[in-house]
DNA sequence: TTGCAGCGATATGTTTTTCCTATCACTCGC
DNA sequence: GCGAGTGATAGGAAAAACATATCGCTGCAA
């Protein structure tokens, strides 16, 4: 069965003429004909009662034609769907990114975004790194921003180093001496926001490289409410830096750097499912992010597959 | 778009490997290749994404899958209907009768029938003549057993001519003397029945033809109801004699023989609509009827369209 | 009844398309 | 790195589709 025969048999049954559904379908009769004839073959019946005059559906006929115009219309359905999603994918980009990374870095990249490409709609997940890579690679989103995570259908690509450091009010003993000690460290109250969360994991991971054990007083699901609890004293907490820039302006927070000169950073990466082609949206984010992170992005355009250097497989990264 | 390349699409779709999918449609690789390239062509969008191991849909074709999915379900849907109609063809009659040949003569018709094709469903609509010329035009029915109309779209087959009797009650001066003329049926009580019936319109006709015009008492939409009136000496009624063989046998009804000769007869007549090619079933029905009214039916069989004699254009008919 | 016009079927040669074989380029796993 | 596996490409062969010309049939009209 082709569609050029169901294409046929509609035009015939609706004119009722093999020769004008052939004139319709700028062919002409002996054609049309032959293809009509090949239908009815396929499917082991006559479509049409062939008169002196013109054509006429048999019962046959009449029953097939509801399928076969169904058919045609979902083609013509998907065909529409293709059209109106070529011209507006560039419309949309769907997005996950890490809380902290939304919460402090994304606005002003999406400021910029917008800015520059204010006929793009942006959606928005937020989730934990490893959740937003596994949108990645499920395509539920386009584009994610986290923390430089791997996985061999991802390209990763570096933005900047979050560095996580030592947080206290302003009236703290560490604040007061303008430093402290990663031993001191582990007999303060440490406050750590989501267990399942990539800051977690480093902090611990210093933590055990330095042989100790954190004293971790509680541990919250926000980053806000985490500031607050370190600012009413109830304990130090280590904090993305760019998380807390007002607070350290107002004078409410301190930064405390550490004696052996531990310095944790999380590396933070936009990733992408990896691909041939990728949306006008997507090239247009990675553009931006390109220009304010001094990123190489050429990888992905054009035709050429993401090449080995465009991703990332460093984990978590402690210098000491 | 041809159904080969949707054909394609989804057997790649799914199996996400050309090459495997060009084994599942028997064809080698770049025959399955060029067929999706020619779809992404035709939609002015990459379906598939490239990678070196196996492809993987892009969002449009993930956008599309749906459509070619639901037009090849409503074509594997149109064909099925067709196997199982092309099965059962044979299996359903689809008729029509007016109501006294249906009440009558049908009965022994279908009785035969029904011995000798006994898995043929029957399905019967009763209605009157013209009724039943009309189904049989638009195809609402296969086959209509009526009086002799004509119609340039259908074949008549006449079968017998129905005697249209003057019945009376035992008792009545004309069953008693044996005889009655027209113009003394004039000045009886008469009941007929249905107005609009053939029937109705034929005794009218004799009346006219007669000069006279009948005292029509009563009309009535039944030839049971009619009978039993005539029967209660309520009047006398022009029946069908098949109609009233029953009661003549009993002896409750009278037939009386007009005086004048004169002799109303309604030709009953099977019509089908003009076509190349009959289902079995209707076949297998005018095989029935040839056997029992003599009738030549061989120009329904075969390839050839039925010719000019198996036609019937005589109206209903009045010796005298 | 007899032409005449319209329609569909058929035959045939040509053109177009499709298909397969062979080969290259690329990716991935060992 | 090297081999197995996969998709793209080129070119010749096979097949299908197409158009032209013509026939037979039907229905309409003179």
């Amino acid at each position: 069965m082709e569609l050029a025969q169901l294409r046929a048999f509609l035009e015939a049954a609706e004119r009722g003429s093999f020769r004008r559904a052939a004139e319709a379908l700028y062919l002409t009769q002996p054609s049309l004909s032959a293809r009509v004839h090949a239908l009815e073959e396929d499917l082991g019946v006559l479509l049409f009662h062939r008169m002196g005059r013109g054509v006429r559906l048999t019962e046959m006929g009449r029953a097939f034609l509801p399928f076969a115009e169904r058919a045609m219309e979902a083609l013509r359905q998907g065909r529409d769907v293709i059209d109106s999603a070529r011209d507006a994918s560039g419309g949309v980009l769907n997005m996950a990114s890490a809380r902290a990374i939304g919460t402090y870095t994304l606005p002003s990249i999406l400021e910029k975004f917008r800015f520059r490409y204010p006929n793009i709609k942006v959606h928005i997940n937020i989730g934990r790194s490893s959740d937003v890579l596994q949108m990645v690679v499920n395509e539920e989103v386009q584009l994610g921003l986290a923390r430089a995570l791997t996985d061999p259908d991802v390209v990763t690509f570096r933005l900047y180093d979050e560095e996580i450091a030592l947080a206290t009010s302003p009236d703290h003993p560490f604040a007061i001496r303008g430093a402290a000690s990663i031993y001191e460290v582990a007999q303060e109250p440490l406050i750590l926001y989501d267990r399942e969360s990539s800051y977690f994991v480093l902090i611990n991971q210093v933590c055990r490289a330095a042989g100790i054990s954190p004293r971790v007083e509680m541990t919250l699901d926000s980053i806000e409410a985490t500031k607050h609890l370190v600012e009413l004293g109830m304990g130090v907490s280590f904090l993305p830096r760019s998380g807390v820039r007002h607070e350290v302006e107002r004078g409410s927070l301190c930064l405390i750097p550490l004696t052996e000169g531990h310095q944790v950073s999380l590396p933070t990466a936009v990733m992408v499912r990896r691909a041939q082609h990728y949306s006008p949206a997507v090239l247009a984010f990675m553009d931006v992010l390109r220009e304010m992170y001094d990123l190489d992005t050429s990888l992905l355009e054009g035709m050429g597959a993401p090449a080995e250097n465009g991703q990332i497989d460093a984990p978590a990264e402690v210098r000491t």
